[in-house]
DNA sequence: CGAAGCTGAGAGGAAGATAG
DNA sequence: CTATCTTCCTCTCAGCTTCG
C-alpha cells in the first residue's frame, strides 16, 4: 500500500495524505483524522526508501568501530552501540558499522562514497586523527565519542582525565603513594587524558609521580609481560590499568608470581565490566554511564543533520568503585 | 480580498524496459 | 549496443477552489 492507494480510497490527493502523516502544510483536522484512521485501520507504514529519495536521506549514520578493539573493551562498546541504536530506532534511523584500525578509514569511505549514510559517529579519536580530517575535507556530518583539540568538531565524552585523577587521588589518600600507570597506545586521546589525570593527582598531592612509573604504549601481551616483571621487581604499592584487559593480564601475572592482591600490591581499572567486577579479587574500578553516552552522540549527530549546532557537551559525570583490590 | 484547504506536477537515484 | 524513457514512492513548491 502507497499513500496513492490511500488517496485513492478516500478521494483526496496524495499530498493531502502526506501532510496528514507529517503534520506540515495545511490541512483540515477533520481530513487529517480521516486519513489516520484509515492508515491506522490497514497498517500503513511509509516506504522509507522513497521517503530517503524525496528528502535527499539515507536514514542510516554510521558508527565506526576500531577494529583492534579487543575482547574487555566490547562491553563499552556494546552498551555504546545501545545507547546510539536506542535514540536513532525511534526516529527510523540505522546503524551501519565501519569496522577500521586506527588511521586507516578504507570501510568508512567505501560507506560515505557509496552515500550509504548521512552522518558517521566515530567511537574513539587520536591524536592526529585522519578520519576526522577526511569527514571534515568531505563536508560530512559527524560527532566524536572521545575528544579532539578541534573546537569546531562536535564531541561527546567522558570526563576520563577527572575520573583517573580522582582514582589516583583516592589511593593516594590512602597511603599508597609508589603507583604505577599502564597505559595502550598514546595516540589514542583517551590514554593521554588518563595519563594526565593520573599526573594531576600527584600534583594535587604535593608530589610528582617516580620517574618511569608511567608504563605507555603496551599493546601486546609479550610488551606487557615485560612490564609486569619490571613492575613487580620495583616493588611498588599499587597498579593502575587504563583499561580491563591490562587489569585481567595484571591479575593472571600476579597470580602466577604469586603475589597477592590486596596484600602485597593493590589494583585498579577503568570501564568496570563484568568479569572484573566479579574476579576475585574483585577490582576497584571507574563506572560511566556508556549508554547515555551512546544516546547523547545519536542526539548531537540527528542534530547536525537537521542543521542545528549541538553544543559540545560538558564531560559526562562518573563514579569511582572501590573494591577488594585496593583494600 | 484573503485565508483555509486542497491539488497537480515534478524532483530525487538507480535499475529495468523500450526505442532507435 | 546505446540512448532514452519509465517506474518505484514520497515530499514540496506553486497554484487552484471555496467560503466568510
Amino acid at each position: 500500500m502507497t499513500i496513492d492507494d490511500i488517496a485513492g480510497a478516500l478521494g483526496v490527493s496524495k499530498t493531502t495524505v502526506s501532510r496528514a502523516i507529517s503534520g506540515n502544510g495545511r490541512i483540515g483536522a477533520e481530513t487529517r483524522e480521516r486519513v489516520l484512521e484509515y492508515i491506522r485501520c490497514h497498517n500503513y507504514r511509509p516506504n522509507l526508501v522513497a521517503k530517503g529519495l524525496a528528502k535527499q536521506r539515507t536514514y542510516n549514520i554510521a558508527v565506526v568501530w576500531p577494529g583492534d578493539y579487543t575482547s574487555f573493551d566490547l562491553p563499552f562498546f556494546q552498551r555504546l552501540l545501545i545507547g546510539i541504536n536506542s535514540y536513532l530506532s525511534e526516529r527510523d534511523y540505522d546503524i551501519i558499522i565501519a569496522v577500521d584500525v586506527g588511521n586507516d578509514y578504507t570501510s568508512l569511505k567505501r560507506i560515505v562514497d557509496n552515500r550509504k549514510c548521512d552522518g558517521v559517529i566515530l567511537t574513539r579519536t587520536l591524536k592526529r586523527d585522519k578520519t576526522i580530517a577526511y569527514l571534515q575535507q568531505e563536508g560530512i556530518p559527524f560527532v566524536t565519542v572521545g575528544s579532539c583539540n578541534d573546537a569546531s568538531v562536535t564531541q561527546i565524552d567522558n570526563d576520563n582525565r577527572g575520573a583517573c585523577c580522582e582514582l589516583t587521588q583516592i589511593l593516594l589518600a590512602k597511603g599508597y603513594k609508589r603507583l604505577v600507570l599502564i597505559g595502550g597506545p598514546s595516540d589514542q586521546v583517551v590514554n593521554e587524558q588518563r595519563y594526565e589525570g593520573f599526573t594531576d593527582a600527584y600534583i594535587r598531592a604535593g608530589a610528582s609521580p617516580e620517574e618511569g612509573l608511567a608504563y605507555m604504549d603496551v599493546v601486546d601481551d609479550m610488551h606487557l609481560h615485560t612490564v609486569l616483571s619490571d613492575i613487580i621487581k620495583r616493588h611498588v604499592d599499587g597498579i593502575v590499568c587504563m583499561d580491563d584487559y591490562l587489569a585481567a593480564q595484571t591479575l593472571i601475572k600476579c597470580h602466577t608470581d604469586e603475589i597477592r592482591i590486596p596484600e602485597d600490591i593493590k589494583l585498579a581499572s577503568f570501564y568496570d565490566s563484568s568479569a572484573l567486577r566479579n574476579s576475585v579479587p574483585s577490582i576497584t574500578s571507574i563506572r560511566f554511564d556508556d549508554h547515555a553516552l551512546g544516546e547523547e552522540a545519536a542526539k548531537a549527530i540527528l542534530q547536525k543533520l537537521d542543521g542545528c549546532v549541538p553544543r559540545n557537551e560538558k564531560l559526562r559525570q562518573y563514579n569511582v568503585v572501590l573494591r577488594e583490590s585496593t583494600q
